[in-house]
Formats: structure tokens, sequence, C-alpha cells
DNA sequence: GTCTATAGATTGATAGAC
DNA sequence: GTCTATCAATCTATAGAC
């Protein structure tokens, strides 16, 4: 008998495994187990488990950092040719809606967005470092066109309130995204555009809101 | 010779471990070896390891919600005797100021604010359900006094908002107590005030916005 | 209370037959 | 490419001397 897709079958069991309990905490048996394939074929096909964990990423959120890149793009591009500024709601729709509209392929459930989540976040150095190079470039343009959006903003403000935004997105994306979440009754009540919506407004009110009136508010201590 | 802080020992070097690497990633081995005990007195001492993250826990999160319990108590009993809505930036700073503000005792850098940080998203079960049970009743004063600030927001509305505040200071905890951060030079150039500030103004700014125009934004799918 | 020593289980990884 | 079998390291936990 052939096993045309072992590879496969190993990437979606990792991903929901890691999804579910961790890259630590999940065994290369268990990996192996759910795919239903030899505790060696992970070594075969992937070399180790760190290298593992590389491919599922690689192969999830690649695609959405390059959908969030060309529309981010495409906002600076009209932006500067209306010489205008880029607005903040648009932004983040372009950085929001590809991450929890995250479409799941295979029969799995749809727990990848639990892991999207908790990376950027993760204790795991392993797991932070890999999802931190791959979303980088995201990150930066990010930056680049809330300054425009929001020159009155010190460049350090912007820094702290993207990152805010980060947060409120990963919570989102593991409670969504979490079939076993205690809060799972009220999060299965809503859908992708309705959560979507949800934090764009928030994230959009954030972003935007003033500064304390007396400045200095930052470096008070330098 | 006496050691007669082998207790405290363990549980500070168990403390800045489990918030750097994780609880996972941790061995009782790396604790005692820091601790300068030996590995069997975690067992002695604690039970099992299990127990020990349980007693670090205790022993720093349950200071931060007695008081957040109590200033919102006060928030609450003033603005029943007032008889008028509670002010969300009240709310909101009685939350997160003694998150923020966590003071550290030891000789130990400011670390276990990354613990408390990443506990609520963190992907071991472990470290969640002891988080958790620790945390409930500030989070079901939290939506209820948000509930009352915010009248005309549905409940579902302020359960997904109050979670992305919850984000946003898991973040901000993270990044602000994390000393090897990328973004360590920002992070360092701020204080738990101003960082106190940000956040407030963030997250008031995103409970207060408006709901879309178009109702129903939620529900779509029931 | 602290120590050494080790049990007993599990881990990631690999060698070698097929 | 897939399998069995196993290695070597690591882990939590404990038994028992002091």
């Amino acid at each position: 008998m052939e096993y045309p897709d072992t590879k496969q079958q190993i990437l979606n069991a990792a991903k929901s495994l890691f999804a579910q309990a961790g890259y630590r905490a999940t065994s290369m048996r268990a990996i192996t187990k759910r795919a239903g394939v030899n505790l060696a074929a992970i070594n075969y096909h992937f070399g180790s488990k760190e290298a593992l964990l590389e491919a599922v990423f690689e192969r999830h959120i690649k695609p959405i950092n390059e959908v969030r890149l060309r529309r981010l793009k495409v906002i600076k591009d009209e932006a500067t040719r209306l010489n205008q500024k880029p607005e903040v709601s648009e932004i983040l729709r372009a950085y929001i809606e590809p991450a929890v509209h995250l479409k799941e392929t295979g029969k799995e459930g749809a727990s990848f967005g639990m892991l999207v989540g908790r990376a950027f976040i993760d204790p795991d150095e392993t797991v932070r470092k890999i999802f931190l190079r791959l979303t980088r470039p995201v990150s930066q343009l990010m930056l680049d066109l809330l300054g425009n959006a929001l020159p009155e903003l010190p460049k350090k403000v912007i820094f702290w309130r993207f990152h805010f935004v980060i947060g409120a997105l990963s919570i989102a994306m593991s409670i969504y995204r979490n079939p076993k979440s205690k809060s799972a009754k009220i999060a299965s009540e809503i859908n992708t555009d309705s959560l979507t919506d949800l934090l764009i407004a928030f994230t959009q009110a954030g972003l935007e809101a003033p500064t304390k009136k007396n400045i200095p508010l930052l470096l008070d201590t330098i």
C-alpha cells in the first residue's frame, strides 16, 4: 500500500496538537499516532521536531502574511498617489482580516488560529523565534503605515499601541478558535466577520485615542 | 549549617525560570540548581512540580487580585451610593495598575510580570487552569462593572472587548517585563506609570467605541 | 531537612531490516 | 519510504542514609 501524503498527515496532526497543548507539551509519538504514521516518519520527512514546527508555521503563516503585505502595500501606494493619510481602519482591516478569516483545510478542526494567536506570546523561545521571523516584515510595514496615518503620535506611542493591537488579536484568535474554551458558548455565537468588526472597532478607537494632555507622558525616566 | 529559606529560594528561582522559558520547558533540576538547593527539595517542600507552580502563582497573583477586588468594590459601591454609572477609566485603572505596578521582592529581576502576562494565553493547560481559577472572581466583577458603565453595549460585546483588554495588558506586561526582549530598548524607556496611562487610554477608547450603526453586527449565525 | 542514588517513565532521534 | 527496535538523554518522583 502507498502512503502518498504522510507529510500532509503529519503536518495536520502537528498543527492540531501544537495548537491544543503547545509545542513543548506535544510529543512526536502523539503526533505520529494521530497522523497514523510511524514514529520515525517525522525525522525522515522533516529532520527534527523543531523543523516540523517550522514547516507548520511556514505552511499556514506565510500565506496570511503575504496577503497582509499585499493589502498593506496597496493602501500605502494609494495614500502616496492621492497625497493623503491612509485610514487607520483600512490598515487594521488589512492586518486583522487575513488572520481571523484563516481558512482551514482538511478535516481537522479550526485549531491553527489558536496556535497563531499564542505564538507571539508563547513562553517557548523556539516557537517565538520562528514566529517572529515570519511576521517581522508585516510588523515593520504596520508601524510604518500607522506612523503615516497618525503623524501626531510619537513613534513610541505607536509602538506600544500596535502591540496592544497584537495582544487583542492574539487573545481573540485563541478564544475564537479554541473549541474547548470555557467561553466557547459565547465564542461560538459569533462569526468571523463580526469578530473582525469588533476587533477593528476596538483597536481603531484605541489607536486614535488622544494622548494625555500634559505631555510628557512618556520618557519620564530618561 | 541551616537553610532556613529553602522554600523561598525555590519559589524565586521557579518564578524566574517559569517566566523566562515557560512551565513546561523548565525542569526541576534547573530550578533547584538555580536555587542552590537539592533536587529532592521541591518534592519535599511542595509535593510536585505542579504544586510548585501553584505556589508561585498564589504567592504573586493573589495579592494583585486582592487589590483589584478591593478597588473595584469601592468603585461599585460608590456608583451605587451616588446612583450613577461608574467611570470606565476608573474601572480600568483599578484593573491594570495593580498588575503593571507589580512590585518585585528579592534580588531576582522583574520577571514575574512576564509569567502573569503569558499565563492567560499559555498553551499549557496546567498553567491556564491554575491561573484562571485565581483570576475568575476579578474577571466576573470586571464584566459586571463594565456592564454597568456601558449599559448601551450588548453583554457579548462587553465580553469580547474585556478580553481585548486582557490581551493588550498581557502583551504589555510580557514586553515590559522581559529583559531580553528585542524591543527591550523601547520598553526600557517607559516607566510603569506611563505604561499604565498608555494602556488605559487605549483600552478606554476601545471599550467606549461606538458599535456599528447597522445592527446586528453580532449573532449573524444564530 | 538535606542529601545521594536511583527507580520508572518518557523523550527525541537513529540504525538497520524490509 | 516505512517499519521495528532501541539508544542515550532527560524527566519527575521517591526511597533511604544521615
